[in-house]
DNA sequence: TAGCATGATTAATC
DNA sequence: GATTAATCATGCTA
């Protein structure tokens, strides 16, 4: 109330504004004292726009039944209209320091990211793949191996919490929007009824409605930072989640390992082969990748160790296809490297005696003087040099001839 | 429990 | 976009 006392101070202590907008001195120091009649009624009539200006002060105080009736006593005021005319004279000059504030202001750039990143997460906008979405891939994942349902089950567990975050933010934002719209159609009512008593613009309503929008703009923005911070959170766990690996299965391993063997002049698998490999393994295409780049790499670095794996794998298939290395009756040196026995019946070696030996597709081996000109790497491999062993390369049952840095076969 | 093995991630490169 | 090389983080084993 105390501001509204000192607002009073303008009216009462200064030169008022009479009706029709002429300046009603307030002081009577020196007149003549045939006016004393007429200062008198001035007297009467100041006190009456003061009384009629503290009603008004009191009815924001008031409740709205209690202001109603206040209202209609001051509706009927008789110096209503001398009162509305000071009004309109004030509100003259105040309008003219509102009008630079309401120029349009850019579209905040903090509020476009928060924005723009909600609707990348399929939190804002359309939901993105979630809910049926989600059941389909756990479907999908059943009849896949074990490695692809597990990531499959964090996957949709990933999608029902975004989904979770999402419904809570959709709550909250309908929440404020319903407040809003409430908020502002009283603050608009309450303008009108104003209205009746004091002069406001419909460019004012429009403004105080502005001013509404933006304070819950400002809230609203604060929803949005707090969801996209859940979302952040959300995925560095489901992120570490990932990091934690497992190893796979032993069979798998022995699947990886013997196709990494037989195409060792080009470990690259096509991307039919990484599907075929992914399937029989039970695991992701990426991983298929991730574990052939591990390979290749680990390899290069431990050729010596990579050696013995090459002749076990070796070892192994052809006992399994009943020919290749094994049947030739490979030995490991004292070196731990493989010491080729006296060619076998049939094809001609080539003319150093190795036997360059491949598996065609992992099913057959294959000489090496006819495959050497079939080794097509990949396009992409074009670019990379595998610095493989060249006694290892494809047929395995050379592995034991190599010598690193003798042989190098480039590719591209 | 230390040290190695191994799957995943990341930055750089082509 | 695939790959390499380095690195991280966890699993495994002696």
């Amino acid at each position: 109330m105390d501001d509204q006392q000192t607002m009073m101070h303008p009216v009462s202590q200064h030169p008022t504004v009479g009706m029709g907008g002429h300046v009603v001195p307030q002081h009577t120091y020196g007149m003549d004292p045939t006016n004393q009649q007429h200062t008198s009624d001035q007297e009467v009539r100041k006190h009456d726009i003061s009384e009629i200006l503290q009603q008004i002060m009191n009815i924001t105080d008031q409740s709205l039944d209690e202001a109603q009736a206040r209202k209609h006593t001051l509706n009927c005021h008789r110096m209503k209209p001398a009162l509305f005319s000071v009004l309109c004279e004030i509100k003259e000059k105040t309008v003219l320091s509102l009008r630079s504030t309401q120029e349009d202001e850019p579209p905040d750039p903090q509020l476009m990211r928060l924005d723009n990143m909600l609707i990348a997460e399929g939190i804002a906008g359309p939901e993105k793949g979630g809910g049926a979405g989600a059941a389909t891939n756990a479907s999908a994942a059943a009849s896949g191996g074990p490695g692809q349902l597990e990531q499959t089950i964090e996957h949709s567990d990933y999608r029902a919490k975004l989904s979770q975050i999402r419904q809570i933010y959709h709550q909250e934002l309908e929440k404020y929007e319903q407040a809003c719209s409430e908020f502002t159609a009283h603050v608009m009512n309450l303008l009108r009824e104003q209205s009746r008593n004091r002069p406001i613009t419909s460019k004012e309503i429009e403004r105080m409605v502005q001013i509404i929008h933006r304070k819950f703009n400002s809230i609203q923005v604060q929803l949005k930072q707090s969801t996209c911070e859940a979302v952040m959170i959300l995925r560095s766990r489901f992120l570490d989640a990932r990091r934690k690996r497992r190893n796979f299965s032993k069979q798998a391993t022995e699947i990886l390992n013997e196709y990494f063997y037989s195409h060792l002049s080009n470990p690259y698998p096509s991307e039919e082969a990484k599907e075929e490999l992914a399937r029989k393994c039970g695991i992701t295409m990426s991983q298929i990748s991730n574990w052939f780049g591990n390979k290749r790499i680990r390899y290069k670095k431990n050729i010596g160790k990579a050696q013995e794996e090459a002749n076990m794998y070796a070892a192994k298939k052809a006992a399994v296809s009943g020919g290749g290395a094994a049947a030739y009756g490979m030995v490991p040196s004292s070196q731990g490297q493989m010491i080729s026995p006296p060619p076998p019946p049939g094809p001609v070696p080539p003319s150093d005696g190795m036997y360059n030996m491949s598996m065609n597709g992992g099913d057959s081996y294959q000489s090496v003087s006819s495959m050497g000109a079939n080794v097509q790497p990949q396009a992409h491999s074009q670019r990379h040099v595998f610095n493989q062993p060249a006694g290892m390369s494809e047929g395995l049952a050379t592995a034991s001839l190599y010598e690193p840095g003798v042989h190098q076969i480039q590719y591209g």
